[in-house]
RNA sequence: GGCGUCGUGGCAGAGUGGUUAUGCAGCGGCCUGCAAAGCCGUGGACGGCGGUUCGAUUCCGCCCGACGCCUCCA
């Protein structure tokens, strides 16, 4: 590992910090080991596709540091209590707690199925609220704090000389944006809440200022102090958590600690739909589950997902469309197909970094983590093991196969069975996809028992009729016939 | 009003001061009963106007256009 504490060996990492607004070396606080905090979700309902971005991209950020040999510290949070999760209970009916449970559970399978790793650590609002207490105590002693007439606990953002040195505008600019409302409780409209007074039937905890519930922004501050110490390399988000979330953040932790918060933050583009930034508000986002619905086989049509996700850089927006899950699924066909053609090959254990792909892989990656680049690596590998079995080179051939799912693996990509995903099976077979193969192969029997008498026409009719069905068939040169999904586009 | 991001071939999407991104689609060829897959070859691009430069898609300025933030949001 180097002295200087930059992470990556011969390939020195560069991070987009937005602090900064530059590229810069990572550097981390501790020689090798990478701390990172990523802003996860706020558990009142299902996940949309602009939350499987942040997942899918930072678990390949950490998928990737960790190849590279870093031990990596990842937590990401769950904001199981604030506003939204009380109103959604009110209207179900049902416990806070028991709402956050749902949708934790409903998130933890959306993961499984873009394979997404878990966190090390997946800290919970509520389970911290002695830290946060602390926290808010800390800032009242040093004057950040004060009590409204209201009964909340609000943050003196005047007192914070750095106000606003992540979003890159002064506490006065912010006030000249004019949609602050003006609230009488405040000294000044941009303090915000840092301990709310509870109202009778909401959750509550006992506390110096009454019994109340902490604020939107306070507990990413302690929670990721309490997990990773009170300064730490990365933290990490959605663009719009930017300001006022993470500006708010960064005033809570270094008014309380008096150090450096944070080194670098990233944050992630938007996720699109028609161009159009996706959000609950606006009403045009989709759930990722719903997204999942619309393929038999979850695990297939997640990793198209993830591929979509990692085909344009974490930091452009991404452009959700039809089109967009086409493209991802003919190419990630492409990348299986060859894994099929060369047999069953096991994943090399670790990447060989003097190889030419693994160094074009390792470049693009350690360049603020350019997925499409990499990606694009991916496919000369394909084209040279494609040239290597034309010529039956085939042990070659086997090898820079492995070399292709180490290097896959590290984006979290082709980890499963060419055939289950060619074929759109899942791994626990149902009976309705056994008697759909069993009908397939007894066709393409059919079939090959046609063309062996010659009869063009009839095979031919045979295999139309199967495309029209979504199933291509493929002969091969020794007359086996083997199939596999094809969309046929029928225009929407 | 303030701040910021972006504008690349038919589509998606990287990158670069002068040389092939990549995937899909197109075209020609090999292979195939015909296909498919694969391989080989190939056409096609950098919003507009100026400037810097031997040379700019890449740097600078202006303009136009799209989007975002300043309010909950990944």
């Amino acid at each position: 590992m180097n002295k200087d504490n930059t992470i990556g060996g011969d390939f020195a990492v560069q991070v987009y910090n937005s602090l900064t607004g530059t590229k810069e070396a990572l550097k981390t606080l501790l020689p090798g080991e990478v701390s990172i905090y990523v802003c996860g979700m706020t558990v009142y309902d299902y996940c949309h596709l602009g939350h499987a971005r942040v997942l899918v991209v930072f678990d390949s950020v950490v998928r990737y540091l960790r190849s590279v040999g870093a031990k990596v510290h990842y937590v990401r949070n769950i904001t199981d209590i604030d506003d939204k999760i009380i109103n959604r209970a009110n209207e179900n009916g049902e416990t806070c707690s028991a709402l956050a449970e749902r949708f934790i559970a409903a998130m933890h399978e959306d993961e499984k199925a873009l394979n997404v790793l878990p966190p090390d650590m997946e800290p919970q609002a509520t389970m911290f609220i002695d830290d946060i207490i602390a926290l808010i105590e800390r800032l009242e002693k040093a004057g950040y704090a004060y009590k409204s007439r209201s009964g909340d606990v609000l943050y003196r953002v005047r007192h914070f000389e750095g106000y606003g040195q992540l979003s890159g505008r002064s506490i006065d600019e912010l006030l000249v944006g004019a949609r602050v409302e003006l609230n009488v409780d405040k000294e000044d409209p941009l303090d915000f809440v840092l301990w709310k007074k509870s109202k009778p039937g909401e959750p509550q905890w006992a506390s110096p200022w009454g019994s109340g519930r902490p604020g939107w922004h306070i507990e990413c501050s302690a929670m990721s102090m309490k997990c990773l110490g009170e300064s730490f390399d990365i933290h990490a988000g959605g663009m719009d958590l930017k300001f006022p979330h993470h500006e708010n953040e960064i005033a809570q932790s270094e008014a309380s600690t008096g150090r450096k918060f944070v080194n670098y933050w990233m944050h992630n583009g938007y996720l699109q739909i028609d161009s159009e930034k996706m959000s609950k508000s606006e009403g045009n986002f989709y759930t990722i589950r719903e997204i999942l619905d619309s393929d038999a086989n979850i695990l297939r049509i997640g990793e198209v997902i993830r591929f979509m996700i990692l085909s344009s850089h974490y930091r452009s927006p991404l452009n959700f469309s039809k089109q967009s899950i086409d493209n991802a699924k003919a190419s990630l066909t492409r990348l299986y197909l060859v894994l099929s053609r060369s047999g069953d090959v096991a994943m090399r254990k670790e990447s060989s970094c003097d190889s030419r792909y693994s160094v074009l892989f390792n470049t693009a990656m350690a360049d603020d983590f350019n997925t499409p680049e990499a990606i694009a690596v991916l496919f000369s590998l394909v084209r040279e093991i494609n040239r290597l079995l034309d010529n039956n080179l085939v042990n070659d051939a086997r090898e820079l196969c492995s070399e292709l799912k180490y290097l896959a693996n590290v984006l979290g990509l082709l980890s499963q069975e060419p055939i289950m995903f060619l074929k759109g099976l899942s791994a626990e077979t149902s009976n309705n996809e056994t008697a759909t193969v069993e009908w397939i192969e007894r066709l393409i029997e059919e079939r090959a028992t046609a063309r062996m008498a010659g009869d063009w026409a009839k095979a031919d009719r045979i295999r139309g009729d199967l495309l029209e069905q979504g199933i291509l068939l493929e002969d091969d040169g020794n007359g086996q016939t083997s199939w596999r999904l094809e969309e046929v586009y029928t225009g929407e």
